[in-house]
Order: structure tokens, then sequence, then C-alpha cells
RNA sequence: GGCGGCGUAGCUCAGCUGGUCAGAGCAGUGGAAUCAUAAUCCACGUGUCCGGGGUUCGAAUCCCUGCGCCGCUACCA
């Protein structure tokens, strides 16, 4: 197992998060959060680690915000990365540093990067025509193409996709093409490009992902997957103006692809961190002495760049250390619904922080982070957590016996006198602890590690009521002094052991055991078991953890629920008035008619497409609709439909179709064909 | 369509390389206790372990196949 190797360091990376958005509770559920434990877990540990994060500033979207803004990119990332930055801060991640790709380190770190394996010989040159808009001066990325969708006839297609068909589309295939920057035509021109052939580390890559024994199984999967379709050759620059410039004479207005500036974001940072603490030379010990650990924490979507490309350019450089492993996550949904930012169905980092408190925050996400698959943020989920498990059981322990000791020892700390089997049992459970729940850290086992810490508070509330110190105290005051003792030193390693998951509660805990210092600088196994010696004076009590009311967290509901009902209506009900009136005449040329459906079967190779056979009168006929999801072909047949008989013949994944079926759509996107009330004969005119 | 992940009690999920694996938490029912944030503790369950084949002395756990959900990818009148 590559973890048991004798690494001295550890280097944790989270994901970019990219500049132009602010974060969202899927973002740290799947690569921020787990991250932030890794390491505050490990810093307990006295080991060596390094967590460095930052803003990923470059790429297109970031120009086209800015556009739409009327402000320059850098303003755009300049917002975001500060808002960002200090969002996190507020939620307890524990960056050593954040950094941001717009940094001339970050640029400079870069060009070396691509000057070396250049100098390599890593490269291939090849030369492709794309279109270009002279008035802008400028190569259009697919995203500033737009036109007519030669799918669905959509005016107004952007170059890599339609809006409205969903067609993953390239800017060429666009019918009357316009520059969204100028509205001019642009015009196809020839352009070079630096590709990496990623098929030259194919070998390298698969022998490297095939020695991880340790790796979770959806990032294997997905890896396996790319492997087995081949890696092909991808580009490493592109024409634009707004990100980290080619290092060479004869590259104007070229630019690093976003996708490989990106991860090297993660070294520069580092390299900006060293020069902070007044070691420059620092960073490299770091990423290229081989006792490093490299892990990288991102959502299941980085996986490609961080398990395949990435890695095959640290190959190609040569001077780097590989990462030993990847866990990335699933992804996080939002009361069963999957997250959209564009449509703000979201929960937002910044506005939670203005509402609520972050520890049940870190709690809840962590309980359900979505680590082998995907998984659901609910509100009263998360309230129910907050209030049955953070309230009380761990914190209604904390308070039963801090203000037991408070009534019945004036604050001071009991003495533990001669133990029974039950304290020597509580006592073995307590020791045991900070090993189990490492463990479950070090295989990135969140989940398991917060039922694992709240087992231990369920254990010592068991204890508490087993030993019934409220009676003892009567009778045999030095068992209820040998409760109390335990009690409390189990408070105090609690507080210990959520520090990682709990920062800013666990600090609390400890003030209020009469502590000094900062919990998260102990050592995770230094806490001894006399840790509150006898005679130890407790700090003031309070409630450490909050029961929260349905009524705080209903709003929130709401406002979720309002934004799915746009989800589903906006689609649904396209407004019929912002289409124009057309006359009886053009109406007149469409022709409506009833057909038989003879035959039907599913089109190969295409999930929605099904191949019917129809009769129009004496007329049979064939057309293709994309109705397979809804509809059977078996169930077709024999059915009464309503075609568009006149339409212009088209070929549908090379099968021709003379028509075109009527079909109404509900909000959910489920087809209802149109019929007719009663039996028609096949071939009548529908008008 | 290709590839991958997942499909276990009402809910959320553990179950690694086959042999107390049929489990935990929550919710529900009954009880104990009263130090505590109306908190805590104990007891109790119906699960065709998605369906169907197969390998094996034995499979939730391995193989094949079907179905469903999710994702990547292709395609999508």
């Amino acid at each position: 197992m590559s973890s048991s190797k004798n690494y001295q360091r550890i280097l944790v990376t989270s994901a970019l998060p990219y500049a132009n958005g602010p974060i969202h509770l899927g973002h740290l559920a799947g690569a921020y959060l787990p991250a932030d434990i890794y390491v505050r877990y490990q810093r307990l540990k006295k080991r060596d680690v390094v967590y460095i994060c930052g803003s990923d500033e470059h790429g297109v979207p970031i120009t086209i915000a800015a556009e739409k803004k009327k402000v320059s990119p850098q303003a755009i990332v300049d917002e975001y990365h500060l808002r960002n930055k200090e969002a996190f801060y507020k939620f307890g991640m524990s960056f050593d540093y954040y950094g941001r790709t717009s940094s001339p380190v970050h640029h400079r770190t870069s060009q070396e990067f691509f000057l070396k394996l250049m100098e390599k010989g890593i490269f291939k040159k090849k030369t492709e025509k794309q279109l270009y808009d002279h008035q802008a001066g400028m190569f259009l990325p697919d995203r500033y193409v737009r036109g007519e969708c030669p799918v669905c006839g959509f005016a107004d297609a952007y170059g890599d996709q339609c809006e409205k068909c969903g067609s993953s589309l390239s800017p060429t295939d666009l019918k009357n093409p316009k520059s969204a920057l100028t509205g001019q035509v642009p015009e196809l021109k020839e352009t070079m490009h630096w590709y990496i052939p990623l098929g030259d580390f194919q070998q390298r890559v698969e022998a490297w992902i095939a020695s991880q024994d340790d790796w979770k199984s959806n990032v294997l999967g997905q890896v396996k997957s790319w492997l087995n379709q081949g890696l092909a050759d991808r580009a490493v620059t592109r024409d634009l103006s707004w990100g980290v410039k080619v290092p060479l004479p004869n590259a104007e207005g070229k630019v690093l692809y976003v996708w490989f500036d990106a991860p090297i974001g993660y070294i520069s940072a580092t390299k900006e961190w060293a020069e902070q603490l007044g070691d420059p030379e620092r960073w490299k010990t770091y990423w290229q002495d081989q006792g490093t650990k490299l892990v990288h924490f991102i959502g299941k979507d980085n996986i490609v760049f961080h398990c395949i490309m990435f890695p095959a350019m640290l190959m190609a450089h040569g001077d780097y250390v590989l990462p030993d492993n990847v866990p990335a996550n699933e992804f996080l949904n939002l009361e069963g619904s999957k997250l959209s930012t564009s449509r703000n169905y979201a929960v937002w980092l910044d506005d939670y922080l203005t509402k609520f408190e972050v520890d049940p925050l870190r709690y809840y996400l962590a309980t359900t982070a979505p680590e082998t698959k995907d998984s659901d943020f609910v509100w009263m989920e998360y309230l129910q957590r907050n209030n049955s498990e953070l309230a009380d059981i761990l914190g209604n322990f904390i308070n039963r016996t801090l203000a037991f000791t408070e009534k019945r020892f004036n604050g001071l700390v009991p003495p533990r006198g001669a133990t029974d089997q039950l304290d020597e049992e509580m006592l073995k459970t307590l020791a045991a602890a900070p090993q189990v729940i490492g463990d479950a850290i070090e295989r990135y086992e969140l989940r398991k590690a917060v039922t694992l810490l709240m087992d231990v508070a369920r254990s010592a509330n068991k204890y508490f009521n087993d030993q019934m110190p409220w009676a003892t105290i009567k009778e045999q005051p030095e068992k209820c002094a040998t409760t109390l003792n335990i009690c409390l030193n189990i408070c105090a390693h609690l507080a210990l052991l959520m520090a990682p998951v709990l920062p800013f509660s666990a600090q609390k805990l400890w003030r209020m055991l009469g502590l000094d210092g900062d919990v998260n600088e102990q050592g995770w196994d230094d806490l001894k078991i006399d840790q509150l010696p006898p005679r130890h004076k407790l700090g003031d009590l309070y409630i450490l953890f909050r029961k929260m009311e349905e009524s705080e967290i209903e709003p929130e509901i709401e406002r979720l629920r309002q934004a799915k009902a746009q989800l589903n209506n906006a689609p649904a009900a396209p407004a019929v008035e912002e289409s124009p009136k057309i006359s009886i005449e053009q109406f007149g040329q469409v022709q409506l008619r009833v057909a038989k459906v003879l035959a039907a079967e599913k089109v190969a190779k295409a999930d929605k497409l099904l191949q019917l056979q129809i009769q129009i009168g004496e007329e049979t006929r064939q057309i293709v609709a994309g109705i397979a999801l809804h509809y059977q072909p078996e169930e077709m047949i024999g059915k009464k439909i309503i075609v568009v008989a006149n339409l212009q013949p088209a070929t549908v994944r090379g099968i021709e179709s003379n028509g075109m079926l009527l079909a109404a759509q509900d909000e959910n996107g489920h087809f209802a064909l149109l019929g007719l009330d009663r039996d028609v004969e096949a071939g009548g005119r529908a008008r």
C-alpha cells in the first residue's frame, strides 16, 4: 500500500476554485472541507504538512463575464479572489497559502514549465483553421462565436453548445456565424498551436495508475475509462489575450490553455508560500523530493486533469513528484436536485456565513460528504444532525459534566481514586480513540471518522449514566469524584478529537476546560489521561452547541423551493405571446396529417431516437422521432399520431426522416403524443 | 451507444481481498433514570442484501446477464 511508504512530508492541494463566481456547498463538500480536516489532523500529528490552494483566474468564462459587466477580466478575478478567500477563511479553511494564477510568480512558473517541455521536444505543433474576427483582431474562442444551430435552428447558439437543444457543437458547424465581440462575420484563418501528445505518455500513466492499490474505486474507474479510450494530442495553447503568454517570439496573442496553467498554480502558490517564509528554495523540497506525499483533493469533474493530464505534464518535465493519492469526491445535491449556479439553485457560502454558525455546517457536510456516491444536502437533516448529535450527544455530555463539576466540586477537577471495571473500559475506549479516528482520516474516510468521534461521546454518555454520579455523590463521594475526573478528561480528549472537524468549537471547549493555548497546536497522541489534573480550575461554562429552530431554516428551504419551481417552469412554459403572430395562410402551409404507426424500432447508437414506419392514406413513409426515452417501440405500433407531412426531409444519424411527429412536453420533460379523441382514418387532414 | 460508479431495513448508509454479514445511525414502540441544552441510557423490527443465471462445501461479497439511478463521452428533428 503506497500510504505505508515512508514519507517525510505531505503536500496537500485543493482544486483551485474558478474566480468567476462564489463558493457554494458543493465545492466545500467535495474538495475543501475533506482536505482541511485531513490537513488539520496531520498538523496535530506533528507531521510536516503544507496545504496549498488559490484562485484559478484564466480562461474564457472569465473574459466573457468581464465583457458582460463591461469591466476588465482582472476586475472580475480581483473581486472573486478576495471574496472567496475571505469566505474560506471564515469557514475555517486552514490553507498555508492561498495564491492566484494571475500572479507574476505563476506566470513565470508556467512559462518556465512550458519552455522546459519545449526544450525536451515534447510538444507537437499543429496548424488548424479557426474563426478569426478581423475587427477585433483576434481568433475567437468557441464561446465567442454565435450563430444558428444546425440541429434545431435556434438563432443564437454558442459555438460550443446550443443552449436551446443542448447539442454540443463546433464553431464551424454554426450557420451564419457571428462574432460575439463585434457582430462581424468571422473568417476561417490558419493558426498554429502547441500540443502535448498524451498518447506518448499512455503507457507510463497506465503503469503508474496500475501501481495504485489504495485509490478510490470511483477514481480508478474514471481514469481507466479514459485510458481505455486512448489518450489523444491535446492543445496546450490557444489564441486569447487573457492568460499566461506563450514565452516565445512570434507567439503574439497566444496564451497557455487554462487546463495547462491551472495545476501549475499549485506549484507557483507553493513558491510564493516559501518566499513569504523567507526561504525561497523551500518549495522544491515539497515538489521535487521523493519523500513528499502529494495529495490532491478535488471533485469528480476534475479527475481526468489530476490523474492523467497533470501527472503526464509532471512526467514530461521530469523533476517533480507524482500524487500519492487523488481522493476525488462525487457531487453534492441540494434538497434532491442538482445544484445549478446559473439558476441560483445553491447554498452560497458567504450567504450562509451571515446567518448561521460554521461548525454545524462543517459537521453536517463531513457526515454527508459524497465519498462514494452523490449525496444530498437537506436543510432539515442539517438541523436534525445539529440538534440530535452536536447538541444532544456531544454538547450535552460536555454540559452535564461541567455543570455537575461546577455545582458539586466548585468548578475544580476532583481527584481520581480507585477505578472499577466501567472506569477501566471507558479509559480504554478513550485511549484507543485517537488511533481509530486517525486511521479513518488517513484513509480519507471522513464520514467514518466523524461517526467514530460521535461514538466516543455516545459511550461517554453511557458511562456517565451507568456510574450515576448524582447518586454516588451522597454515599460514595470518592467514586463520584473518580467518575467526574474521568468525564472531565474525556472532555479534554473530545476537544482534541473534534478539532479537525469542528475547530472553532474545539477551541471554545479547550478554554471552557480552563486550558491555555490553542487546541490546534496540541499533539494528537500526546494528550494524557490526566490532562486535567486534580484541583485544576475550569473556565466559564456556557452552551457549546445551540439547538436550532425549524423557523431558522424555513426561509432557506422556501427560497430553494421557489428556485426549483422556476427551474422547472422556465423551459416548460415557453411564452406564447413572444412568438410573432402568423396568418391563416401561413398556417395553411403546414400540412398536419393523421398517421398510423406500422412499425417502430430504436435507432442504434442513439438514446432518444425511434425510427417509425407510418401510413398516411395510401402512402407509407419513414420518420425519425426523438421520443425513445418515453415510448417503447412496441407501444407505438398501431398508434394513430399527428405528423407534419410536408416538412423538408432530413437525415438523422444516417436515417432519412420524412416528417415530424407532434408531441407535448410536461414540466418534467416527459412527452405526450398528440392524438385523436375518436378514431379517424390514417391520412386525414388536421387543421 | 461506449465507459465508469452505484442499487443492502421507512430514511441515510457500513459491510475490504467469499465462511457469526444480515449490520449502524435516525425515525417508531415500550421501559429506566433525573446530573444535563424537555437532554441521556436500555430493549424491540419486516429486510427476496435490484431481478435472473453461474462458480463454490458456502456469496450481499467473485463471474455472466437484465433492469434502475448518477456521471464522463458520443449522439440527439
